[in-house]
DNA sequence: GTCACTTTGCCATGCACGTTGTACTTTACG
DNA sequence: CGTAAAGTACAACGTGCATGGCAAAGTGAC
């Protein structure tokens, strides 16, 4: 429909990115039900009749935003991590400062309206069809869990990691790294003083190094 | 106003339970915003006209619903942490035991509607006056990491735990033990296998051991 | 049983929202 | 420049919701 021959116009197709920007930010803000069309349509600078020609519903809407935000946080994070954790180098010291940064990179997250959708997502879990919730699993959070399972492996292997369940093992390193960050300021909703998010990744990470060491 | 001489009277304020038992079932699974007066009347079996003579408008319903809930599941989980760490043998494989039956006790959470209602908290925290939310994590969370911190400092000082930051220590534990179901069944919204769990949260306790030993 | 206080049912008001139709304007491409 | 596609403004409809008023019925304390 949105397409001449088989190219999508191009002027017009950045409409859609407005729109879906938009959503973004009120849906991350507001949470599904509390987001309005008109709301949204305000946020993205177009006419609610725009987002219902794009769109079959708010539902539809909401769907494609969760999606498409996964997806690009996800492949930030995939590289945050490559960057951290892809080459260290040798020396135990190596691979505690490589995990702190990695820590640090994850906690603090740049990704502020994607995690605040994540925190509407969590509380929506009943009302969102279980496929699109399947879907936005696999294309986020498991995605990004299965690539910090590859560097723990990697780890493990060449002996700087103890032998274990590479896949717990990536748990427990978010956990211990992320994890009071999320809890303690509601995935970085509120503020936390830059000093003590640092000593919370410190810890976190002297942790799993004394749990994981070889 | 809902009281004679200084006592309420009796069976009226039965009302008064009714309607946060069931506001608390309504909040915790449809959310603030979805939650509506008559749906809340429905289910706690009183009409829509007394909700408002007990409570002044729907924040003023839901700021109580989330503080007493908060109460109730704290002193649960503190009696439960008395329970399972308040005497635990001599020797290691006794403080072991003891952490994995708190553990399981945390994770497999009892109050599934609290936890609910937790996730609307976290998503809400914008929406939220923050002295009822600064009231809810001083009655509901701080107290519980208090008390488990108190045992853990205990366990340090009688040299079954290494010496470290005992506040960080507990909050470790409770990661570790609970964090990823969190994660994975969205605070137990979604079905976890026991087998599963049971393996989550031994594996969990046996890193805090490694990390914690003396 | 009386009385003060609650509860209830019902109605009413006003607002906000999702969604659609229509007629007009803008825009990109040939 | 002309045209088809896309966007916009606006009105409209139906619905659901928070909240308040009122009179009638219920209920516990004396």
């Amino acid at each position: 429909m949105t397409t001449v021959g088989s190219q999508p116009r191009r002027g017009l197709a950045d409409k859609r990115r407005a729109i879906l920007r938009g959503a973004l930010a009120v849906f991350a803000r507001e949470g599904y039900t509390r987001a309005s069309i008109d709301l949204i349509a305000r946020e993205a600078g177009v006419s609610t009749r725009t987002i219902y020609n794009h769109f079959r519903d708010k539902a539809a809407l909401f769907e494609t935003v969760i999606q498409e935000s996964a997806q690009r946080v996800a492949e930030e994070q995939i590289g945050e991590m490559e960057r951290h954790l892809g080459q260290v180098a040798e020396g135990p010291e190596a691979l505690g400062a490589a995990l702190l940064a990695f820590g640090r990179a994850h906690a603090q997250p740049t990704a502020r309206e994607h995690f605040a959708l994540v925190r509407q997502i969590q509380a929506e879990v009943l009302h969102i069809p279980s496929e699109a919730l399947e879907a936005w699993q696999e294309t986020g959070p498991r995605r990004v869990q299965q690539a910090l399972t590859g560097h723990v492996a990697r780890f493990m292997a060449e002996g700087r990691l103890r032998e274990a369940d590479p896949h717990r093992t990536a748990r427990h390193l978010v956990l211990l790294a992320a994890g009071e960050v999320t809890s303690r300021s509601f995935h970085g909703a509120l503020p936390l003083p830059r000093e003590e998010l640092d000593a919370i990744v410190a810890t976190g990470v002297d942790a799993f190094l004394r749990a994981y060491a070889p």
